[in-house]
DNA sequence: TAAGGTGAGGCTGTATCCAT
DNA sequence: ATGGATACAGCCTCACCTTA
């Protein structure tokens, strides 16, 4: 588990996905949350569900009332063995899915004060206080899980879950091999299914195509080389698995908006590229 | 109901070329 | 050397179907 503060820049950086499983509350101010191609307007006392490797997201802040977070990640096995239903409210089509929660809801502030709880609790640390950080956890994905139900569970979360929990070895695998050509034939292998069932298994499941998925990495991965290294295009290209420089320049463009040389240039001007939203004051538990 | 096969159509990677 | 455009073969996705 991991829980910092954060304050996202006054500008459009790129979005990242990790592999934990994270929930953010919006402290102050005002900005934007991107998930994709789903933009929110925040507010103080918003939150905010990412789940693990999957949609891409980033927050910017209002440049009159800069946002400040805070965020909460975690691996699925943070919340213990048996409580797999817990994590429905992460196990989503990220087409289908509201990743804010407005303030206004009970949910959202039910999630503020556990929020705080955690950072008071962590900061105190008193005797035992990681169990208590535990039980704020759960009390944490239990509120979500209510906030979500009507919609998320529909009966059937054990399938959800199980689909989802099918799905870990190949989006490991992806995240180990997206340097290399993989193709669905060899993500397929990595599941131990046909490339047909495991075509269905992504879109279905998570509502993105596999090809867009394995994109998504190599896109963040030659942006984060892009912004942080000299390195020629061609060679962050082929570092990044594109089997050639047309496609990278096609799909860096059509994605980014700008070509990998642009962006390159304003980023140095940015002298920023995207931080872990917990970078800042991360507290490792 | 889950797993997987088939085929059409769209998309992607490759090869090649030109511009800077 | 690097950035970018384009045509085309082959791969991927999707819809639909069959099988167990």
């Amino acid at each position: 588990m991991h829980i910092g503060e954060h304050t996202p820049s006054t500008y459009a950086v790129s979005q990242h996905t990790h592999k934990e499983l994270e929930i953010g509350l919006c402290l102050e101010g005002k900005g934007w949350f991107y998930f994709g191609q789903k933009t929110y307007e925040v507010k103080q006392g918003d939150v905010f569900v990412v789940n693990a490797g999957v949609e891409p997201h980033i927050a910017q802040s209002d440049p009159v009332h800069p946002s400040k977070y805070v965020f909460l990640s975690f691996e699925p096995s943070a919340l213990g063995p048996d409580r797999q239903e817990l994590l429905l409210p992460f196990v989503y089509r990220s087409d289908r899915f509201q990743n804010r929660i407005p303030a206004e809801l009970p949910a959202a502030q039910q999630i503020g004060t556990l929020m705080r709880q955690f950072m008071v609790e962590y900061r105190s640390k008193e005797e035992a206080y990681i169990y208590m950080l535990q039980g704020l956890l759960l009390q944490l994905c239990t509120v979500l899980v209510r906030h979500y139900g009507p919609n998320a569970l529909h009966g059937d979360w054990s399938r959800a879950m199980r689909r989802y929990g099918d799905l870990q070895p190949g989006l490991a695998f992806i995240r180990d091999h997206f340097r290399e050509p993989i193709t669905a034939k060899d993500v397929a292998a990595a599941l131990s299914l046909s490339i047909s069932r495991t075509l269905h298994l992504f879109s279905d499941t998570l509502g993105t195509g596999l090809k867009q998925i394995i994109l998504q990495h190599r896109l963040h991965e030659a942006m984060r080389l892009l912004a942080e290294t000299d390195r020629p295009a061609t060679e962050i290209a082929l570092a990044c698995g594109f089997q050639s420089l047309a496609s990278f320049y096609r799909k860096f463009t059509e994605t980014v908006g700008v070509s990998p040389l642009e962006f390159r240039r304003r980023s140095a001007h940015m002298a920023v590229f995207e931080k872990n939203p917990a970078s800042e004051e991360k507290l490792k538990l």
